[in-house]
DNA sequence: AGCATGTGAGACATTCTTGTCTCACTACAG
DNA sequence: CTGTAGTGAGACAAGAATGTCTCACATGCT
Protein backbone atom coordinates (compact mmCIF):
# COMPACT_ATOMS: atom_id res chain seq x y z
CA UNK A 1 0.00 0.00 0.00
CA UNK A 2 1.51 3.52 -1.14
CA UNK A 3 2.02 6.08 1.32
CA UNK A 4 -0.40 8.50 -0.39
CA UNK A 5 -3.25 5.62 -0.54
CA UNK A 6 -2.53 5.06 3.39
CA UNK A 7 -3.01 8.28 4.54
CA UNK A 8 -6.35 8.16 2.21
CA UNK A 9 -7.65 5.31 3.36
CA UNK A 10 -7.16 5.84 7.58
CA UNK A 11 -9.01 9.32 6.92
CA UNK A 12 -11.75 7.58 5.52
CA UNK A 13 -11.83 4.89 8.12
CA UNK A 14 -11.33 7.86 10.86
CA UNK A 15 -14.11 9.64 9.77
CA UNK A 16 -16.62 6.65 9.86
CA UNK A 17 -15.40 5.81 13.10
CA UNK A 18 -15.91 9.51 14.30
CA UNK A 19 -19.21 9.43 12.65
CA UNK A 20 -20.25 6.30 15.18
CA UNK A 21 -18.50 7.39 18.21
CA UNK A 22 -20.49 10.41 17.63
CA UNK A 23 -23.73 8.33 17.07
CA UNK A 24 -22.94 5.99 20.09
CA UNK A 25 -21.92 8.97 22.74
CA UNK A 26 -25.38 10.68 21.73
CA UNK A 27 -27.03 8.21 23.15
CA UNK A 28 -24.77 7.21 25.89
CA UNK A 29 -22.49 10.01 27.25
CA UNK A 30 -20.31 7.45 29.34
CA UNK A 31 -19.84 5.07 26.83
CA UNK A 32 -16.58 3.39 27.41
CA UNK A 33 -13.70 3.35 24.62
CA UNK A 34 -14.19 -0.25 24.41
CA UNK A 35 -17.94 -0.10 23.86
CA UNK A 36 -16.92 2.89 21.30
CA UNK A 37 -14.63 0.55 19.65
CA UNK A 38 -17.35 -2.44 19.14
CA UNK A 39 -19.81 0.02 17.89
CA UNK A 40 -17.46 0.84 15.44
CA UNK A 41 -17.25 -2.43 14.61
CA UNK A 42 -12.89 -2.45 15.28
CA UNK A 43 -11.10 -3.63 18.24
CA UNK A 44 -9.89 -1.19 21.26
CA UNK A 45 -6.37 -1.21 19.75
CA UNK A 46 -7.49 0.49 16.28
CA UNK A 47 -9.48 2.75 18.44
CA UNK A 48 -6.12 3.98 20.17
CA UNK A 49 -4.52 4.05 16.62
CA UNK A 50 -6.76 6.04 15.36
CA UNK A 51 -7.21 8.30 18.57
CA UNK A 52 -4.38 8.65 20.96
CA UNK A 53 -7.22 7.93 24.20
CA UNK A 54 -10.40 9.01 25.34
CA UNK A 55 -10.12 13.37 25.85
CA UNK A 56 -8.72 12.66 21.76
CA UNK A 57 -11.67 11.26 20.77
CA UNK A 58 -13.78 14.07 22.37
CA UNK A 59 -11.77 16.54 21.36
CA UNK A 60 -12.15 15.13 17.90
CA UNK A 61 -15.95 14.93 18.28
CA UNK A 62 -15.69 18.86 19.29
CA UNK A 63 -13.58 19.49 15.84
CA UNK A 64 -16.19 17.27 14.18
CA UNK A 65 -19.11 19.37 15.72
CA UNK A 66 -17.66 22.56 15.38
CA UNK A 67 -17.17 21.87 11.81
CA UNK A 68 -20.63 20.73 10.83
CA UNK A 69 -21.85 23.60 12.56
CA UNK A 70 -20.11 26.15 10.93
CA UNK A 71 -20.97 24.42 7.23
CA UNK A 72 -24.84 24.61 8.37
CA UNK A 73 -23.85 28.35 9.44
CA UNK A 74 -23.13 28.78 5.50
CA UNK A 75 -25.50 26.74 4.14
CA UNK A 76 -27.68 28.83 6.28
CA UNK A 77 -26.30 31.97 4.89
CA UNK A 78 -27.72 33.92 8.00
CA UNK A 79 -27.18 37.61 6.23
CA UNK A 80 -29.54 37.08 3.68
CA UNK A 81 -33.05 37.91 3.27
CA UNK A 82 -35.15 38.29 6.26
CA UNK A 83 -33.58 37.09 9.97
CA UNK A 84 -36.35 34.87 10.76
CA UNK A 85 -36.28 32.80 7.13
CA UNK A 86 -32.31 32.41 8.12
CA UNK A 87 -32.99 31.16 11.78
CA UNK A 88 -35.48 28.42 10.03
CA UNK A 89 -32.75 27.62 7.19
CA UNK A 90 -30.08 27.11 10.27
CA UNK A 91 -32.27 24.68 12.01
CA UNK A 92 -33.19 23.13 8.88
CA UNK A 93 -29.03 22.97 7.74
CA UNK A 94 -28.16 22.32 11.38
CA UNK A 95 -30.59 18.94 11.93
CA UNK A 96 -28.44 16.53 11.69
CA UNK A 97 -25.76 17.52 14.11
CA UNK A 98 -28.36 18.24 16.66
CA UNK A 99 -27.54 14.44 18.21
CA UNK A 100 -23.65 15.38 18.52
CA UNK A 101 -24.57 19.13 19.31
CA UNK A 102 -26.48 17.88 22.49
CA UNK A 103 -23.62 15.79 23.40
CA UNK A 104 -21.14 18.46 22.92
CA UNK A 105 -23.34 20.57 24.97
CA UNK A 106 -23.14 18.46 28.15
CA UNK A 107 -19.72 17.58 27.58
CA UNK A 108 -18.30 21.61 27.86
CA UNK A 109 -19.22 21.57 31.48
CA UNK A 110 -16.38 19.06 32.38
CA UNK A 111 -14.20 22.07 30.36
CA UNK A 112 -14.48 23.92 33.51
CA UNK A 113 -10.93 25.10 34.22
CA UNK A 114 -9.59 25.23 30.58
CA UNK A 115 -10.81 27.24 27.91
CA UNK A 116 -13.42 26.03 25.48
CA UNK A 117 -11.95 25.81 21.81
CA UNK A 118 -12.08 28.97 19.66
CA UNK A 119 -14.42 27.66 17.21
CA UNK A 120 -17.87 27.75 19.47
CA UNK A 121 -17.05 31.46 20.43
CA UNK A 122 -16.77 32.32 16.30
CA UNK A 123 -19.98 30.06 16.43
CA UNK A 124 -21.67 32.16 19.34
CA UNK A 125 -20.41 34.94 17.65
CA UNK A 126 -22.38 34.23 13.96
CA UNK A 127 -25.71 33.34 15.91
CA UNK A 128 -25.53 36.63 18.43
CA UNK A 129 -25.31 38.67 15.49
CA UNK A 130 -27.40 36.90 13.62
CA UNK A 131 -30.71 38.14 16.74
CA UNK A 132 -28.98 40.96 16.25
CA UNK A 133 -29.69 41.40 12.94
CA UNK A 134 -33.31 40.20 13.39
CA UNK A 135 -33.59 42.65 16.08
CA UNK A 136 -32.11 45.67 14.20
CA UNK A 137 -34.35 44.77 11.03
CA UNK A 138 -37.84 45.08 13.78
CA UNK A 139 -38.40 41.64 12.85
CA UNK A 140 -37.56 39.79 16.44
CA UNK A 141 -38.60 41.77 19.71
CA UNK A 142 -35.20 43.69 21.77
CA UNK A 143 -35.94 42.50 25.17
CA UNK A 144 -34.62 39.11 24.73
CA UNK A 145 -31.29 39.78 24.65
CA UNK A 146 -29.17 38.00 21.29
CA UNK A 147 -26.92 35.79 23.85
CA UNK A 148 -30.13 34.49 25.11
CA UNK A 149 -31.67 33.30 21.91
CA UNK A 150 -28.34 31.87 21.21
CA UNK A 151 -28.73 30.05 24.33
CA UNK A 152 -32.41 29.11 24.18
CA UNK A 153 -31.38 28.12 20.49
CA UNK A 154 -28.92 25.64 21.98
CA UNK A 155 -31.40 24.26 24.16
CA UNK A 156 -34.25 23.41 22.09
CA UNK A 157 -32.29 22.14 19.66
CA UNK A 158 -30.68 20.05 22.56
CA UNK A 159 -34.07 18.80 24.04
CA UNK A 160 -35.07 18.66 20.55
CA UNK A 161 -32.69 15.30 19.58
CA UNK A 162 -33.50 14.43 23.41
CA UNK A 163 -37.38 14.36 22.67
CA UNK A 164 -36.94 12.68 18.67
CA UNK A 165 -34.83 10.22 20.22
CA UNK A 166 -37.18 9.05 23.20
CA UNK A 167 -39.97 8.73 20.20
CA UNK A 168 -41.73 11.62 22.34
CA UNK A 169 -41.72 13.97 19.16
CA UNK A 170 -41.56 13.02 14.87
CA UNK A 171 -38.43 13.51 13.55
CA UNK A 172 -40.00 15.16 10.58
CA UNK A 173 -41.51 18.04 13.03
CA UNK A 174 -37.84 18.34 14.64
CA UNK A 175 -37.47 21.50 12.59
CA UNK A 176 -40.73 23.16 12.49
CA UNK A 177 -41.11 22.44 16.54
CA UNK A 178 -38.20 24.29 17.19
CA UNK A 179 -38.39 27.06 15.06
CA UNK A 180 -41.61 27.83 15.49
CA UNK A 181 -41.36 27.58 19.62
CA UNK A 182 -38.17 29.61 19.14
CA UNK A 183 -39.78 32.19 16.69
CA UNK A 184 -43.40 32.01 18.03
CA UNK A 185 -43.90 31.20 21.04
CA UNK A 186 -46.75 28.76 22.37
CA UNK A 187 -49.09 32.05 22.57
CA UNK A 188 -51.60 31.71 19.91
CA UNK A 189 -51.55 35.08 18.10
CA UNK A 190 -54.61 36.40 17.34
CA UNK A 191 -53.96 38.14 14.13
CA UNK B 1 -28.90 11.36 72.73
CA UNK B 2 -32.15 10.41 72.69
CA UNK B 3 -33.60 8.26 70.07
CA UNK B 4 -35.90 10.66 68.58
CA UNK B 5 -33.72 13.66 68.70
CA UNK B 6 -30.92 11.44 66.85
CA UNK B 7 -32.99 10.74 63.40
CA UNK B 8 -34.62 14.56 63.67
CA UNK B 9 -31.10 15.32 63.93
CA UNK B 10 -29.83 13.49 60.87
CA UNK B 11 -32.57 14.08 58.90
CA UNK B 12 -31.70 17.73 59.15
CA UNK B 13 -27.87 16.92 58.31
CA UNK B 14 -28.61 14.80 55.67
CA UNK B 15 -30.88 16.98 54.20
CA UNK B 16 -28.26 19.85 54.26
CA UNK B 17 -25.75 17.73 52.76
CA UNK B 18 -27.98 16.81 49.86
CA UNK B 19 -28.52 20.32 49.34
CA UNK B 20 -24.69 21.00 48.93
CA UNK B 21 -24.30 17.90 47.20
CA UNK B 22 -26.91 19.68 44.78
CA UNK B 23 -25.10 22.65 44.31
CA UNK B 24 -21.90 20.76 43.82
CA UNK B 25 -23.20 18.72 40.85
CA UNK B 26 -24.75 21.19 39.29
CA UNK B 27 -21.48 22.89 38.73
CA UNK B 28 -19.88 19.62 38.30
CA UNK B 29 -21.53 16.64 37.38
CA UNK B 30 -18.94 14.49 37.49
CA UNK B 31 -17.43 15.16 41.64
CA UNK B 32 -16.52 12.26 43.20
CA UNK B 33 -17.96 11.32 46.59
CA UNK B 34 -14.57 12.73 47.95
CA UNK B 35 -15.70 15.99 46.58
CA UNK B 36 -18.86 15.91 47.56
CA UNK B 37 -18.13 15.38 51.29
CA UNK B 38 -16.09 17.92 51.15
CA UNK B 39 -17.90 20.45 49.59
CA UNK B 40 -20.51 19.41 52.42
CA UNK B 41 -17.73 20.03 54.96
CA UNK B 42 -18.14 16.06 56.32
CA UNK B 43 -15.82 13.24 55.44
CA UNK B 44 -16.42 10.50 53.02
CA UNK B 45 -17.02 8.31 55.99
CA UNK B 46 -19.88 10.15 57.18
CA UNK B 47 -20.98 10.75 53.54
CA UNK B 48 -21.57 7.25 53.26
CA UNK B 49 -23.19 6.55 56.50
CA UNK B 50 -25.74 8.92 55.01
CA UNK B 51 -26.01 7.58 51.48
CA UNK B 52 -25.08 4.06 50.44
CA UNK B 53 -23.07 4.89 47.86
CA UNK B 54 -23.07 7.58 44.96
CA UNK B 55 -25.84 5.50 43.39
CA UNK B 56 -28.10 6.21 46.00
CA UNK B 57 -26.80 9.91 46.30
CA UNK B 58 -28.41 10.41 42.86
CA UNK B 59 -31.71 8.71 43.60
CA UNK B 60 -31.70 11.08 46.65
CA UNK B 61 -31.20 14.11 44.62
CA UNK B 62 -33.70 12.64 42.01
CA UNK B 63 -36.04 12.35 45.05
CA UNK B 64 -35.41 16.07 46.34
CA UNK B 65 -35.60 17.06 42.60
CA UNK B 66 -39.24 15.97 42.12
CA UNK B 67 -39.67 17.06 45.78
CA UNK B 68 -39.10 20.40 44.67
CA UNK B 69 -40.95 20.31 41.53
CA UNK B 70 -43.94 19.44 43.10
CA UNK B 71 -44.11 21.80 45.49
CA UNK B 72 -43.30 24.37 42.54
CA UNK B 73 -46.62 22.51 41.32
CA UNK B 74 -48.62 23.30 43.99
CA UNK B 75 -47.29 26.58 44.10
CA UNK B 76 -48.05 27.52 41.22
CA UNK B 77 -51.66 26.02 41.02
CA UNK B 78 -51.91 25.30 37.46
CA UNK B 79 -55.65 24.88 37.63
CA UNK B 80 -56.44 28.49 38.47
CA UNK B 81 -56.67 31.27 36.12
CA UNK B 82 -55.35 32.02 32.14
CA UNK B 83 -52.68 28.98 31.61
CA UNK B 84 -50.18 31.86 30.63
CA UNK B 85 -50.30 32.51 33.83
CA UNK B 86 -50.00 29.87 35.01
CA UNK B 87 -46.57 28.89 33.25
CA UNK B 88 -45.51 32.17 34.58
CA UNK B 89 -46.16 30.81 38.25
CA UNK B 90 -44.74 27.72 37.28
CA UNK B 91 -41.60 29.23 35.74
CA UNK B 92 -41.13 32.04 39.11
CA UNK B 93 -41.68 28.75 41.83
CA UNK B 94 -39.37 26.28 40.05
CA UNK B 95 -36.72 28.72 39.34
CA UNK B 96 -34.55 28.19 42.61
CA UNK B 97 -34.45 24.34 41.63
CA UNK B 98 -33.25 25.00 38.11
CA UNK B 99 -30.06 23.86 38.97
CA UNK B 100 -30.61 20.81 40.37
CA UNK B 101 -33.40 19.79 37.40
CA UNK B 102 -30.72 20.78 34.86
CA UNK B 103 -28.20 18.22 36.42
CA UNK B 104 -31.00 15.38 36.59
CA UNK B 105 -31.94 16.24 33.31
CA UNK B 106 -28.94 14.92 31.54
CA UNK B 107 -28.15 12.64 34.43
CA UNK B 108 -31.61 10.49 33.34
CA UNK B 109 -29.93 9.82 30.18
CA UNK B 110 -27.54 7.72 31.89
CA UNK B 111 -30.97 5.04 32.98
CA UNK B 112 -30.64 4.11 29.63
CA UNK B 113 -31.87 0.52 30.48
CA UNK B 114 -33.71 1.02 33.86
CA UNK B 115 -37.08 2.55 34.06
CA UNK B 116 -36.79 6.23 35.04
CA UNK B 117 -38.53 7.69 38.67
CA UNK B 118 -42.54 7.37 38.13
CA UNK B 119 -42.43 10.64 39.70
CA UNK B 120 -41.16 12.45 36.60
CA UNK B 121 -44.28 10.44 34.75
CA UNK B 122 -46.53 12.54 37.01
CA UNK B 123 -44.83 15.73 36.70
CA UNK B 124 -44.84 15.37 33.24
CA UNK B 125 -47.97 14.27 33.07
CA UNK B 126 -49.29 17.98 34.69
CA UNK B 127 -47.61 19.70 32.82
CA UNK B 128 -48.52 18.74 29.37
CA UNK B 129 -52.17 18.76 31.28
CA UNK B 130 -51.13 22.59 31.50
CA UNK B 131 -50.42 23.04 27.95
CA UNK B 132 -53.19 20.83 26.98
CA UNK B 133 -55.40 23.48 28.88
CA UNK B 134 -54.20 26.13 27.13
CA UNK B 135 -54.74 24.59 24.10
CA UNK B 136 -58.38 23.56 24.51
CA UNK B 137 -58.80 27.40 26.13
CA UNK B 138 -57.52 29.19 22.96
CA UNK B 139 -54.39 30.12 24.73
CA UNK B 140 -51.96 28.21 22.87
CA UNK B 141 -51.72 27.06 19.46
CA UNK B 142 -52.47 23.70 18.74
CA UNK B 143 -49.80 23.05 16.23
CA UNK B 144 -46.89 22.39 18.56
CA UNK B 145 -47.86 19.31 21.11
CA UNK B 146 -48.29 19.58 24.45
CA UNK B 147 -45.69 17.03 24.99
CA UNK B 148 -42.96 19.31 22.97
CA UNK B 149 -43.93 21.80 25.24
CA UNK B 150 -43.20 20.29 28.58
CA UNK B 151 -39.98 18.78 26.62
CA UNK B 152 -38.91 22.73 25.80
CA UNK B 153 -39.78 23.93 29.04
CA UNK B 154 -37.43 21.42 30.18
CA UNK B 155 -34.36 22.53 27.55
CA UNK B 156 -34.95 26.35 28.26
CA UNK B 157 -34.90 25.72 32.09
CA UNK B 158 -31.90 23.96 32.02
CA UNK B 159 -30.10 26.10 29.51
CA UNK B 160 -31.63 29.03 32.04
CA UNK B 161 -29.91 27.78 34.09
CA UNK B 162 -26.66 27.78 32.90
CA UNK B 163 -26.48 30.74 31.10
CA UNK B 164 -27.03 32.17 34.47
CA UNK B 165 -24.44 29.94 35.60
CA UNK B 166 -21.82 31.06 33.15
CA UNK B 167 -23.04 34.91 33.58
CA UNK B 168 -24.13 35.49 30.17
CA UNK B 169 -27.73 36.68 31.38
CA UNK B 170 -28.56 38.24 34.95
CA UNK B 171 -29.81 35.79 37.32
CA UNK B 172 -33.30 38.59 37.89
CA UNK B 173 -34.03 37.67 34.00
CA UNK B 174 -33.80 33.97 34.30
CA UNK B 175 -37.69 33.35 34.65
CA UNK B 176 -38.87 36.67 32.30
CA UNK B 177 -36.66 35.23 29.56
CA UNK B 178 -37.40 31.63 30.07
CA UNK B 179 -41.65 32.40 30.47
CA UNK B 180 -41.34 35.27 27.58
CA UNK B 181 -39.47 32.96 24.78
CA UNK B 182 -41.32 29.90 26.07
CA UNK B 183 -45.08 31.69 25.88
CA UNK B 184 -43.84 34.65 23.36
CA UNK B 185 -41.40 33.45 21.27
CA UNK B 186 -38.26 35.89 20.05
CA UNK B 187 -40.09 37.11 16.41
CA UNK B 188 -42.30 40.59 17.54
CA UNK B 189 -45.44 40.70 16.99
CA UNK B 190 -47.12 43.88 15.68
CA UNK B 191 -50.13 44.22 18.24
C1' DA C 1 -16.31 9.65 85.92
C1' DG C 2 -18.31 6.31 82.75
C1' DC C 3 -20.60 5.45 78.62
C1' DA C 4 -22.68 5.79 74.15
C1' DT C 5 -22.98 8.03 69.78
C1' DG C 6 -21.41 10.32 65.83
C1' DT C 7 -17.47 11.78 63.39
C1' DG C 8 -12.86 12.26 60.87
C1' DA C 9 -8.85 10.17 59.19
C1' DG C 10 -6.87 6.74 57.00
C1' DA C 11 -5.85 1.94 55.48
C1' DC C 12 -7.39 -1.59 52.44
C1' DA C 13 -9.25 -4.51 48.79
C1' DT C 14 -12.04 -4.20 44.71
C1' DT C 15 -13.59 -2.70 40.51
C1' DC C 16 -13.47 -0.16 36.29
C1' DT C 17 -11.20 2.27 32.75
C1' DT C 18 -7.41 3.55 30.51
C1' DG C 19 -3.03 3.35 28.06
C1' DT C 20 0.69 0.37 26.39
C1' DC C 21 2.57 -3.60 24.62
C1' DT C 22 3.15 -8.12 22.34
C1' DC C 23 1.92 -11.64 19.16
C1' DA C 24 -0.42 -14.04 15.64
C1' DC C 25 -3.22 -13.50 11.51
C1' DT C 26 -4.75 -11.46 7.07
C1' DA C 27 -4.39 -8.85 2.87
C1' DC C 28 -1.86 -7.10 -0.51
C1' DA C 29 2.13 -5.30 -3.30
C1' DG C 30 6.31 -6.44 -5.47
C1' DC D 1 6.54 -16.54 -2.77
C1' DT D 2 7.98 -12.97 0.46
C1' DG D 3 7.84 -8.97 3.07
C1' DT D 4 5.17 -5.23 4.83
C1' DA D 5 1.25 -2.85 6.87
C1' DG D 6 -2.86 -2.96 9.45
C1' DT D 7 -5.72 -5.42 12.52
C1' DG D 8 -7.72 -8.17 16.47
C1' DA D 9 -7.13 -10.40 20.69
C1' DG D 10 -5.36 -10.39 24.86
C1' DA D 11 -2.04 -9.54 28.69
C1' DC D 12 -0.35 -6.09 31.69
C1' DA D 13 0.42 -2.18 34.78
C1' DA D 14 -1.20 2.30 36.37
C1' DG D 15 -4.63 5.23 38.04
C1' DA D 16 -9.01 6.62 39.87
C1' DA D 17 -13.18 5.93 42.42
C1' DT D 18 -15.74 3.18 45.24
C1' DG D 19 -17.15 0.51 49.28
C1' DT D 20 -15.74 -1.31 53.75
C1' DC D 21 -13.42 -1.34 57.89
C1' DT D 22 -10.84 0.11 62.05
C1' DC D 23 -9.36 3.34 65.38
C1' DA D 24 -8.93 7.55 67.87
C1' DC D 25 -11.33 11.68 69.26
C1' DA D 26 -15.04 14.75 70.63
C1' DT D 27 -19.55 15.56 72.39
C1' DG D 28 -23.18 15.04 75.45
C1' DC D 29 -26.03 12.23 78.55
C1' DT D 30 -26.49 9.71 83.11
Amino acid sequence: MSHMLYHRLMALDRDQVLRSAAALLTRKSTATMDEVAKAAGISRATLHRHFAGRDALVRALEALGIEECEAALEVARLDEGPAAEAVHRLVRAIEPAAGLLSFLYTENQLFEGEQQHQGWARIDERLTALFRRGQESGEFRIDLTPAWLTEALYGLLASGAWAVAEGRVAAKDFTYMIVELLLGGARRTNA
